[in-house]
DNA sequence: GATGAATGAGTGTTCATTCAT
DNA sequence: CATGAATGAACACTCATTCAT
């Protein structure tokens, strides 16, 4: 355990098999033997790498929160504003779909483990939420959004796009995904900035 | 199991409490003899009305799928658009707050258990997604609606609904939670219908 | 588990297995599972009466120190200094005869066990010494036995008395176990009481 | 294992850790990793100079044989009954405070290894019993002392000696723990020559 | 019907021991 | 020789479920 390269290997190849056990069974089905047995090793070597199931489970929250963070060094500010919101739904939909074993894995116990719940809440949705607000309010600013509630709008969007991601990884053969993810960006938009009225000027506005 | 009333009054009753547990501790996590303690009955009484603890939890799933359904009967066809969206999204946000323990109760389970999602997602999720959309494409066709991706739009409104409820309940101080459930309607529909982009003649449209 | 009675008697049927696998095996090699097979009962009832394996070493050391407290209470203030010492040693062989097991159980913890250790010695060894002092120094007062150092004195006949016990128990074919009780008392009186010196007018007072 | 010097040192630098911390933790509790941390190498290694753990053990109580032995070398044939009689229990008293380490080493484990306990009591209570009893007994044959039971006597002296060195080492507050060794000494003298009758004749023989 | 004591399979975790480096 | 990562058997403890009362 001297090589710090080789410790991080064993830790990744261990959570790699703990995603895989959790999203699979969920947190408390999972045995620490069947993430071993996926991982190729004895039971016992995982209590090498980490202090106990749970210390698992964490480090799985860190790793997505971590990688949330880097998702959300998204560049573009010299965009017009629908390709900028266009830019930003499409990373999110990537986002969830590229964590999805992640996200499955944590999922159920996010609901009754307040520390994970914290991190998840703290650490995840509200700086995505807070991310984007910073990018659209700055719109708002130069006037090319109307002022709105934020608190409101950036949950209705995440929330949007993660249940969408949620049907499209659970019910695969449901209407939600039959359409590209590019269409759904699209009409995610158009939703976003223009809503469902009929607006007569609206037409030369989209696409 | 003679009398049909008071055999379902003591379902009720257990189930009042398995919901209680659950939603608390998680499915896993409770225990049979606390849901028994809490029902204020011995944990082998239990097994007179229920074959085993997996069948209290999908005696939930079915409270809820009735629920859910009772709650889709929602009139108001002869409200304008505005009043009408309004009034779907005060009803989805009453439901989700009115039913927050049934649905803490099942959420840690609908992520691994293939029934239970398939119950949950099948009964619950999509009718309310297909009956919004039901009322919704009415008003695309009579005009006052423009036309839309209906296996889009509905999730990610149902999303929005669910995300913000979720944060009101999980995280009370949260900048979410502060405003009042008719603002956050309100805000809801000049987003769903009139979207982000800065339109002059929205203006006097809102509020 | 209503029934007070019912609930100690389990508890004795589990004492009973607990003291004859520690005193065989020691606490920390015995096993539940043998207790429990020893009992008759299976692994898990045994946390029906404990809590866990600590909860019945702690419940026999409270056994002995009950025990110990109940053996003191010998009378026979009437007895001439010789009989009563007789009494008292004759006593303390027998309880420790008749609680070997007991004590064999608890022999393994008490060096290392720093809350046994207390109970033991403060709640066994030091009473008994006590009570001992007590009854001796009365004889000191009335003139009938010398003044002497009791923190000295009352240790080396406890302790004399546990480690003719020990070998007598632990090595039953060595020479210490090859006399009675009864002749060991004698003995251990002529020892406290006169000596090894040499006292010609102590030739009639012997036997 | 070549240089035989080296690996006596080793082995001696091993066993040291490994009466640290079996005194401390007990034999079962102790864990070889930490025994090799605390003599600083690898739990590897311990396994190139001892074959298990438990060789550790009966190394240790080999060590303490050799010690008993060595202590039993006592001269001192030309002293007068009393002086001997001080000079062997001021011995034994100096032998259990010098090897204190080692003998809670062994406390936890000689009431159930069969091996140990052999070796324990037939290699070192026994001699040391053994050899008290031959300079006594030279001393009953010149008429110093008078005739007694040794195979009594003998465990009640030394099982004296253990149990004022157990108390005045594992509660160092209690009263048995106030004087100092050679008033210890010197009360036991009295008590084993003398006894606890009051002798007039006996004022000017003591001290 | 109701009880709740009893069950025992199943789990997380520890740790003596091995062996490739 | 020395290492220390890996092993996997073994154990305390939990808890859904049963069934005699």
């Amino acid at each position: 355990m001297a090589e710090p390269q080789e410790v991080q290997d064993r830790r990744e190849q261990i959570l790699e098999a703990a995603v895989a056990v959790f999203a699979e069974r969920g947190y408390q089905r999972a045995t620490v033997k069947e993430i071993a047995a996926r991982a190729g090793i004895a039971p016992g070597t995982i209590y090498l790498y980490f202090r106990n199931k749970r210390e698992l489970l964490l480090a799985l929250a860190d790793t997505l929160i971590r990688r949330a963070a880097e998702a959300l060094l998204a560049p573009g500010d010299d965009l017009d504003v629908r390709s900028r919101l266009a830019l930003i739904l499409r990373d999110r939909l990537r986002f969830v779909r590229e964590n999805q074993g992640l996200l499955r894995a944590l999922a159920t116990e996010i609901w009754t483990d307040r520390e994970l719940a914290a991190q998840f809440f703290g650490e995840v949705i509200l700086p995505v939420i807070g991310a984007g607000s910073l990018y659209i309010q700055e719109r708002v600013a130069r006037g090319e959004l109307r002022p709105f509630q934020a608190e409101v709008v950036l949950p209705a969007v995440v929330g949007g796009i993660l249940l969408i991601s949620i049907l499209r990884m659970m019910a695969p053969d449901s209407p939600a995904a039959a359409l590209s993810e590019e269409e759904v960006v699209e009409e995610l938009v158009r939703l976003y900035l223009h809503g469902l009225c009929s607006h007569p000027e609206e037409e030369w506005d989209v696409r």
